[in-house]
DNA sequence: AAGCTTCGTGTAATCCTTTTCAGTGGTTTC
DNA sequence: GAAACCACTGAAAAGGATTACACGAAGCTT
């Protein structure tokens, strides 16, 4: 039989009230307090978190669903959604829903069930649309992806604009022929080809966007497919960090050079990413800002249950590496 | 005002008792059955896991405590955990540690406030020795790292194995003077300097360990030192994935060729590992089976609290690529 | 000195389930 | 035909904390 708070009131000589607000800061005593402390350590004493929630009716605890935490942008928001949570004495529940409606949905109950303080929620395309109907009885915080400002909070980065700048960044180094490659789950996508278009056309250049699975096998395939034309392109945006790792893998396998075959850039930077081929060029997500702020917007939300949604865009960093390097000696040497 | 048990048990004209026997895969008749899953779908009732819980007395919660979820062996092991968990109708607490032996003690307790079923604790090497001392109310599995048989279950690479691998395959491409860069904190790495230790000295190669904070900037800080000496290695084990970027790193910067000048080789597979440089030579870790392992005997640790401790060593696999290439050969082909 | 706060404390109700226990009605067994 | 058994069901206790409420003592104000 484990000791509870009774145990500990006894041996303290107080009542479990006073017991229970020495953990609550409640009024006490200098004296009791001391007394009461002494008995804890004593004895051992663990509160039960179960108990407590159930009769405070305060889970403290926040879910976090994203579709997979080994995508590294996931992986390192979850790490700042913890820290922040913690810090602020909460939990988190992780939940992979890989990009399934169906895992989502069986996760909503659970976050139901466990009576969750809020969600924060990377949702697939198909949640995000239904999203607007179905009311859920916690506040919630979609990140990373998230439509028009609706009913809920989002924070996301500047999708639109970035690959704008990527767009740019390939003209710049003289690239006209540049194929957008983008994933068919998430809104983020969406967002990434509509900045993709946009750049494109006003630029004057062709455009040509793929959709595939948001993984590198499906992008490698893809743009082995693309680049087996007789009409090369000469430029790849990849639309996540795993595809353009698929890119890559690609040119390697049809033994095209970077950057002066084919220029290739994406999202995320990562320790790697400098290291691979000759390093790669990339918009780095502020996934720290991003975090933290989805967090700020969810307290926020527990204070102003009825305040007016609110959308926060954070801008990427454009990072310059090898992969987009302008070919050399355009001037000297004279490039087939 | 939340709708509970009693509301749905009013509208199917039931007994609590009977709902809750509905979820419990109680004895109920075929026609009560109907009645109460209809008034649940109709009132929308969700149980409350906080009462559950406390009514139990089964938290159906695990914990998982890991340096940070943002180094990748621990990304790829919390999704195997997370999954099996799941699967079999758990949840689990994520913590990072930070290798900090006084956030390991916060956790701990916090672990048994929320009366964990068990626990899957990669340790700093500092608490593992202490392990033995203070008992904790609920059974822990080690993994990644684990000392001697001892009062815990365990499952761990088998590292001096593996790490006699590396030295033996880099003896193998014709390197002599291989150093060893390895990890501060933990028992893996006390573990795979024996295994270098012992290869060294069984093939009659020089042998020169250094222990830095396993992350990438201290190891290429100290493999720079390393390598700005007159007699420079030609080979590098590196004891991490971090570690092992740090040390390509360092040789960018000290402008070495990999692997002409100098061979390196580390541990940990990753979706990038073949595209950084000339791909880098790793040890595999079999992390989905170190992390099913870890709950299979977690969970016949529940079911027999008393048997003897079990510890399981799993092998690596080598994996090489053109770090570790032999100079004169012409063929680098990846080996898998 | 009476009346009003304020502070600290204890008693008991409460949070929402699960689970024990005691039926109930019907069937089988002897 | 009584006894034993079975499959369900409901009433009520229990799980371990928080907290509303009441109360006594002390410190103020008039």
């Amino acid at each position: 039989m484990a000791i509870g708070i009774k145990d500990v009131a006894q041996r303290a000589g107080v009542s479990v009230a006073t017991v229970s607000r020495v953990f609550g800061n409640g009024p006490v005593s200098p004296e009791l307090r001391e007394r009461v402390e002494k008995a804890i350590a004593a004895t051992g004493y663990r509160p039960n978190l179960s108990a407590r929630r159930l009769r405070s009716q305060h889970s403290q605890t926040i879910g976090l669903m994203v579709a997979d935490i080994r995508s590294p942008f996931f992986t390192a928001l979850s790490r700042v959604v913890e820290d922040e949570a913690y810090r602020s004495g909460m939990r988190v529940i992780l939940c992979n829903t890989d990009e399934s409606a169906e895992r989502e949905a069986m996760y909503l109950r659970l976050m139901e069930e466990e009576r969750v303080t809020g969600l924060i929620w990377a949702p697939t395309r198909g949640s995000l649309e239904r999203l607007a109907d179905d009311d859920l009885p916690f506040p919630v915080v979609l990140v990373d992806r998230g439509g028009p400002v609706g009913r809920h909070d989002s924070v996301v980065l500047d999708n639109h604009q970035a690959t704008v700048t990527l767009v740019r960044h390939l003209q710049t180094i003289g690239r006209s022929h540049i194929v957008g490659l983008f994933g068919n789950t998430s809104s983020t996508a969406v967002d990434r080809h509509l900045g993709y278009l946009s750049a494109t056309a006003s630029l004057g250049l062709s455009s040509e966007a793929f959709f595939v699975a948001p993984n590198a096998e499906a992008a490698e395939r893809e743009i082995t497919k693309v680049f087996s034309r007789a009409d090369r392109p000469d430029g790849v945006i990849a639309s996540s960090n795993a595809m353009l790792l698929g890119v890559v893998k690609a040119m390697r396998r049809l033994d095209l050079r970077t950057p002066d075959d084919v220029a290739i850039a994406g999202f995320d930077n990562e320790t790697w990413s400098e290291l691979v081929g000759p390093g790669l060029t990339v918009i780095e997500q502020p996934v720290g800002d991003i975090g933290r702020m989805a967090m700020t917007l969810l307290f926020d939300r527990l204070k102003a249950p009825k305040a007016p949604a609110r959308k926060v865009m954070l801008s990427g960093r454009l990072i310059v590496r090898g992969s987009t390097a302008p070919v050399t000696g355009l001037v000297d040497e004279p490039v087939e």
